[in-house]
DNA sequence: CTATCTATTGTGTTATGCACAATAGTATGA
DNA sequence: TCATACTATTGTGCATAACACAATAGATAG
């Protein structure tokens, strides 16, 4: 697979993702990989940017068969900032198309 | 505009316009830039790197209005490795428009 | 008490788009 | 003629993102 179609989509798909429901870091990933092939490094990267940029808060829940979870759950920038992206992505594709077109 | 998203798209779109008809660089990104916005040092190392990956044949020719035009044809090797391309392309935004669906 | 599973973190590499800059041929106006 | 502008291409270096490789650490089963 490509690993160069996947630039900025992955990081779009798990801001999907967690703005949907509050998720921990193997949780994003299973969403992502029920889909599209994606590594750990790459997730778990982006998602500490992400919170980092003030798009997700974090918080720490017990875990009965082994460590500790840390869930993800997306603020209002966040959620404007999916939005914009979102649009991006989908004016970005349509304009591609025109080109590869048929 | 995020430059992410381009990631391998440019280039799929070059061997797109070049295996419609043979082009020189200038027309590459006027072509180009009719749907996306793109830099001339973005096209111009991708004309010469699918060149020296054999995808591309090059030829000269006068220009009564400037210096010569270096002229791109797409070799069978590059048709086909448009088709991968697109072939990829297609699969991988239908993949996504399933996670960031509705 | 070692092995395994779950969960996360850290380092370094590669590829691509692009900013900044330069080179060179041709034409045109002062 | 010579400076300027336009056309066409080339070169250097940087930022970013995906990911390979590797490590850390808690919990549980054999």
């Amino acid at each position: 697979m490509n690993a160069q179609f996947k630039k900025g989509v992955v990081e779009m798909c798990i801001l999907k993702l967690v703005s949907s429901s509050d998720m921990y870091g193997l949780e994003v990933i299973e969403g992502i990989s029920k889909e599209i092939e994606v590594n750990e490094n790459t997730v778990y990267p982006i998602l500490r940017r992400l919170t980092l940029a003030g798009y997700f808060n974090t918080y720490k829940e017990k875990n009965p068969s082994g460590p500790d979870r840390k869930y993800y759950r997306a603020t209002k920038e966040g959620t404007l900032y999916l939005g914009e992206l979102l649009h991006e992505y989908r004016a970005f594709t349509k304009k591609v198309e025109r080109i590869i077109g048929e």
